[in-house]
Order: structure tokens, then C-alpha cells, then sequence
DNA sequence: ATTTGTGAAAATATTCACAGCG
DNA sequence: CGCTGTGAATATTTTCACAAAT
């Protein structure tokens, strides 16, 4: 039976909750789908979508089965409507006015990246604490100051800030976001915000990256040390790579497409 | 009895594996560590930890003994000891290498952070594919071509590989850096990179926090719109925050410390 | 013939709650 | 008494494997 746009809304949501874990992962098979969209593709099976986003295809299946059941037996997804779907469950469908705090290095990086306002995100706003930035015009927009936060988030319906500013400011700029009504944070100041219930935070943090790396990086060597030992399950090769998942690189490269699209973001 | 760090190395390790979620706290811990042995503290109990990082106590103390048994019943830990401890678990007591691919805005962003050197990290080269961009100088580095990735990785001993290019030349950037010998990459581009295994890469990816922001503040307005629908259980509330976890603020500004530190990493 | 959707099993991760030590 | 360390209980996430659908 052919599945139309407007089945998506009603249905669905079994329990009514979705898992964690499968929503950190839909704007990972939504990027990879727009990609299949630009290229021409109508549908996609579980097996090659799951090839493009580097996630298991059981895994998948599970995840977009907790959207509902819109596939196809035999044959897969359809590409447009997966896209509307997870669209629309992630809400992209409108466009979320976002105030950036913190026009340093990172804030004018971001400030100036076009692909923030390409699918569900708008810059509304600028701010900082230093006068010698305030009234400066980045990227069309003048900075304003932080101390107008309030007005700024009424004036423009904010409903996400984006905290980059050193971490010895970065809890009272919370504080301050908090308090003009703002519910959801990204922040990128390398420290823990706290913040009531009710206020959603995520952290974009480069160190623990690194440090995260660093730990395998070390494991590696310490491994290479010792080839003495039994490196039984899950061991670390002293010095070439397993060549296992190499059918992956198969299809691996996307059709080529034009955009050169900036580096943050999608 | 007295702990010292020579016990560190050689005991631990129970079963041999740490786990997943248990690497990704511990730079969390270190950082807030580091601050309380700067303010002056020398013990600290999971209880105290625990506030200033947002983890549970049961988890922080779980995710320690999978490091060993090194805190004092009544007291708590020794704080220079578990810097330590952690330091040496995640490998952060060498200066890892690392090399930077793409000086656009972000790269020019990361470049710039002071804090990158300050702890098991040195940007030990940078480079573009752009030749208007190669031979200028970034944070007195000259920038090289990226067709001398394999020379550069050998001659500074790079170990982790960071890609601040576009998603259309991440991939190819990604199979330079692995021919070249890298294991460890952190992605900022939006894209899926294909690695053989052995290489671990880690992704940082403003556009995915900001969907899965997206998709909570979506749940929020939804929520409001039916306000008859019985919210039992994690339920959204409609226009007023839950004043909960209050006590959270009271120990949770560090006392003041002057280093103005960049805001990204730590 | 192929691919979805999903129970059931296995693996990971978190939380509880308390014995045991200082 | 206070706090760690940890088994046991619970929750979450992943993986398996196959019946059902087209």
C-alpha cells in the first residue's frame, strides 16, 4: 500500500517515549539521506543506509521501527519520506531561532558557518561581555550586549543559546539564559554547567575528545609493548591493520555534489 | 596506610578492560580535579566529585574502582593522587602530536587554543590544500601542503589527526592520514568517515547537538499543546521549572581563579 | 527473492543498598 | 560515624535470527 506524508503525524509512538540512543542517531541517518536525495536515490535499503552512516543495520531497523513502520518488505525506504519523518520527529520542520554568546575565536567560526541557517537553525542573535566587541557587526548582525539578554530572547523567541565563552563565565551566562526563559543549551566552554530540571544542556567539548584518543592512543602502545602477551579478545595489533570491514568501502563515497558546504555542521 | 604513585602502574586492572562510558567520564573528572587542586583542596569525597561533574556518587565510585582501590573510607581521595591516576590511564602524561588538516575558520579557532598545549597536547603542524593558504603563518606555524602529510607525520611523530575541512574532502583527508600511519582522528567535518579497523575516530558534530536540542524543545511545545494528556511520568511542564536539584548550586561555582582560559577544550 | 519489523537473547551501563574499613 | 568499594538488581542498548510481507 502506498504510504502518504500524512500518515506520519497521527500514527506512531507505541509507548510513547524514544530511546536515547536512537535519537542521537537520527540526524546521523537524516544527513546521510539528504546526501541519497541530492544524488537521486528514491529508495534506500536497510543494509545501505546502515553502510553510509556506520551503524549496523539490525540497529537501524530497531531505531526507525520505534518511528513507526514505514518501510517496504523487500524492496526498503523511501527516501523522501524517511526524511520527512525524522524531520519531522526532530522537529526541523520549523526554524529555531539560536543566540550565539560568546564572539570570540569560536563564536565568529560558528557565526559564519551558512549550513547553521541550511536546515532548522537561525542565528537570531549575537552577544558578549566586552565592550570593545559589543556594536561590532559579525556577519550581519551587530553584537549586542549580554546584559540584554532578556529583551534579546523575548524580541527574537530564542528557544536555544550557544555558550562560547571562557568556562569562568560560561555558568552565569547560563544562569543568565535560564532566567530569560531559554530551555536548551549547547554549550562549548570546557566545564559543567548546572542548571534545574527541566533545562536540556549538551556539550561540545574538544579535550575530552582528544583525551578520549589519547586513552586508546596510549592502550595501543602499551599493547605494542608487550607481544608477549595474550592479546586474545578484542587485542590491538602491534603495527598493520586488520583489513576487515573492507566491503564497506564499496560505497563508500557519495556521487559527487558541488556544495562546499563549511566544515561545522550539516 | 599511605598511597603512593608508584602504586599507580602496577596494580589494577581487575579483568583488563575499562569500559566505554567509564573512559568518557574521566577527563570530565580530571578537569574538575585539576580546578580543586588549584583552589587548594587535597582530598575530596565521590559525594563532593560527583556535585561538581553532575554524575551520580555510586557511578563516580564505580567508574574509580574499575581503576583500583585508591580512596580512604571516611575521607575520601586524595586528589593530586587520582590526577594522577587518571593521568596516567588516559596517557596524558606524554605530549601527544597532533596534527591539524583544514585551516578555515575552525581550524584558524583551534589553532589558536592556548589550552590545546596545555595538557598531552601539541599541534605540531598545520595544513591545507588550498595554496593560497599554504605558507601562510597561523600561531607561528607555517601552514603545509596536505600532499606532505606522509613527511609531516614522520617527522613530528603525529599521532592523532584532527580534520577541519569540508564533508567532500574529509573522506579522502581521512585515507591520507591512515596511509600515513595515523590511528586516532577526531572528525569535525559532517560526515561519516569509512576507516579500517584499528582506527579509532571520534566526531564532533554542532549540527547533531543541536538537532537532538532541537527534538527536546520540539517534545517541550508538543507537551504544552495538551495539557489534559495525563505527563505522568517524565513529563514536560508546560511554562514553570521544577525547582529540584537545588542544592547543586551550592557548591558550584569553583573559587575564583584568573587565568582567562580559551574557551574551547581544557 | 529480498528486506522489513520485532521478539528474545546478550551485552553494557546505571542504580541501589550495605558490608566493611578507617 | 562517614565514606569507599562492590555485589546484586535494574535499566538501557545492541545484536541475533527469523516469521511475515511484498
Amino acid at each position: 500500500m502506498e504510504k502518504t506524508l500524512s500518515d506520519l503525524q497521527p500514527t506512531v509512538r507505541p509507548d510513547g517515549r524514544l530511546p536515547d540512543a536512537t535519537v542521537a542517531r537520527l540526524p546521523v541517518y537524516l544527513r546521510a539521506l539528504h546526501t541519497l536525495a541530492e544524488s537521486g536515490s528514491e529508495t534506500v535499503s536497510s543494509e545501505e543506509l546502515a553502510q553510509l552512516t556506520g551503524v549496523g543495520s539490525a540497529k537501524l531497523r530497531k531505531d526507525l521501527s520505534h518511528l513507526g513502520s514505514f518501510g517496504t518488505r523487500g524492496v526498503g525506504y523511501e527516501v523522501r519520506m524517511l526524511i520527512e519523518l525524522i524531520s519531522t520527529t526532530l522537529g526541523l520542520n520549523r526554524s529555531w531561532p539560536v543566540a550565539l554568546v560568546g564572539i570570540g575565536n569560536l563564536g565568529h567560526a560558528l557565526a559564519g558557518y551558512a549550513g547553521f541557517a541550511s536546515r532548522g537553525f537561525r542565528i537570531a542573535a549575537l552577544l558578549d561581555a566586552d565592550p570593545a566587541t559589543v556594536g561590532e557587526v559579525v556577519e550581519g548582525l551587530t553584537v549586542r550586549h549580554v546584559d540584554e539578554l532578556p529583551e534579546v530572547v523575548t524580541e527574537h523567541q530564542v528557544s536555544i543559546g550557544v555558550i562560547t565563552v571562557p568556562p569562568t563565565a560560561a555558568q552565569q551566562v547560563a544562569d543568565r539564559l535560564v532566567a530569560a526563559g531559554v530551555r536548551s543549551i549547547l554549550n562549548f566552554a570546557p566545564c559543567v554547567l548546572q542548571v534545574p530540571d527541566g533545562v536540556e544542556v549538551r556539550k561540545v567539548d574538544l579535550a575530552i575528545e582528544l583525551q578520549i584518543l589519547s586513552f586508546h592512543e596510549h592502550r595501543r602502545l602499551e599493547a605494542a609493548k608487550q607481544p608477549a602477551d595474550n592479546q586474545s579478545k578484542n587485542g590491538v595489533l602491534p603495527s598493520s591493520l586488520k583489513p576487515s570491514n573492507l566491503k564497506r568501502r564499496a560505497l563508500r563515497r557519495f556521487p559527487g555534489k558541488g556544495v562546499n558546504e563549511e566544515v561545522i555542521g550539516g
